[in-house]
DNA sequence: CATCCATTTTAATCTTGTTTTAAGATGAGA
DNA sequence: TCTCATCTTAAAACAAGATTAAAATGGATG
């Protein structure tokens, strides 16, 4: 069942929605500020968060703000007073995935919120966006890589470096070049992060396989092929 | 400074576009249509585009192709209504390299910016870093050396030097010369490691094969022919 | 705020191969 | 034949990269 999680101050519109909610198969979960919001949405998993602007303590923009800091993904429908126009574009900003002027419409409200949850799956359909060389793939919207068929587990850092090689394949990458895309830097640093960062890729992705993919040419750089 | 080209007939939109980019040090120039769009995007170079699918008069999708075949290589970001789930697949074909649904967390906007922004054109691949002498093929993307067909290994300073040669077909080059482009030094140093570089090269690249192809000019320097 | 854990970076060592030096051999031209 | 430039080879000097461990960093957690 889809769980609602709802932040909203005034008692007598928590219950209608909470009830219209329920009706429509909806488990749902209201808190009435926003402090109380910010531990329930954190500690406990929504499929959707609907969350009125105005509260006392922590206001709506702030609550989303703190949220999608500490990575919720939840899709957030906000509710903002008629008026404040530019609530929408802070409300975005913030980090919400869509808006409803007050007073509106229950059905309005159930509309969008089944929009919301059905833009859930959205992640399926990103298929795209693959890299393939050899029996490796990398997918730069789920982050993950695998090599047949296997899953293997990248850092962050591990990602963007075989990202990179993912992205130009045969090509040679010299050292020079890894470091200003990989790590931003420009200038000549006597760090070696780029051979360790080479060793913990070649570890993870070539350890318990047959063919060797990431060649060193001395002098020179690193190539994929 | 990186310059960004925005096409989006919301002006609010737009603006909000334009004030998050600004804020993050790009530059950022805006049009409101497809054709007006089209006009600068031909006649002014971006770093990136960013351009809204729906718009009055030429639509993103169109305004994409017409850009593509004018060969614009700039990456193009393209943003889709929510729920035109197929707008996606059309935008890509249309030559889009990647794409965002509205609405969208302005983060998110920010980091496939930049994400499209560090991916450097990988159209270089295309294109000439090959040079070709004889039966003899030297890549300077992959930095490879074959000759007939059989790939040759070759250390750095060696690549160096035979990319000198075949840079420079059938012209002489004195020591001197060699001495300054391969090896950085142009005072006269009492060393031989020319001639042994050449040694090595000769091996390489003529040990196994019919023709010989760099010919000593005694007095003068060596000449690839 | 203190602690834990994973990630990232630094540092040091070891191995390997490249680059350079040096010196004797070869060969071309006078 | 003699001389000098070039070729060849081997060994010395050097630097690059692999590898490992330890230190620093940064979130997350209580």
């Amino acid at each position: 069942m889809l769980k609602i999680g709802i932040a909203e101050d005034d008692p007598k519109i928590a219950a209608l929605l909470k009830s219209a909610l329920e009706e429509n198969d909806y488990q749902v979960l209201t808190v009435a500020n926003g402090i109380d919001a910010l531990d329930l949405f954190s500690s406990e998993s929504f499929n959707l968060l609907i969350i009125d602007v105005m509260m006392p303590g922590l206001n709506g923009i702030q609550l989303c703000k703190h949220l999608r800091e500490n990575t919720v993904q939840t899709p957030i429908l906000m509710l903002t007073a008629m008026g404040t126009i530019d609530d929408k574009v802070t409300g975005l900003e913030a980090g919400a995935d869509d808006y409803l002027v007050k007073p509106f419409h229950l059905k309005e409200l159930l509309a969008r919120t089944a929009a919301l949850l059905r833009r859930q799956p959205p992640i399926e359909a990103k298929t795209d966006h693959k890299f393939y060389f050899d029996d490796l793939v990398l997918d730069t919207y789920s982050k993950e890589v695998s090599r047949g068929g296997k899953i293997i587990e990248l850092s962050a850092k591990e990602f963007v470096l075989l990202e990179l090689f993912m992205r130009n394949p045969n090509r040679l990458l010299s050292r020079q070049f890894i470091a200003e895309q990989a790590w931003d830097i420009s200038f000549e640093t006597g760090t070696n992060v780029i051979d360790v960062y080479i060793n913990f890729l070649r570890k993870k992705i070539e350890k318990d396989f047959e063919r060797k993919l990431i060649h060193t040419k001395i002098n020179m750089g690193y190539i994929l092929k």
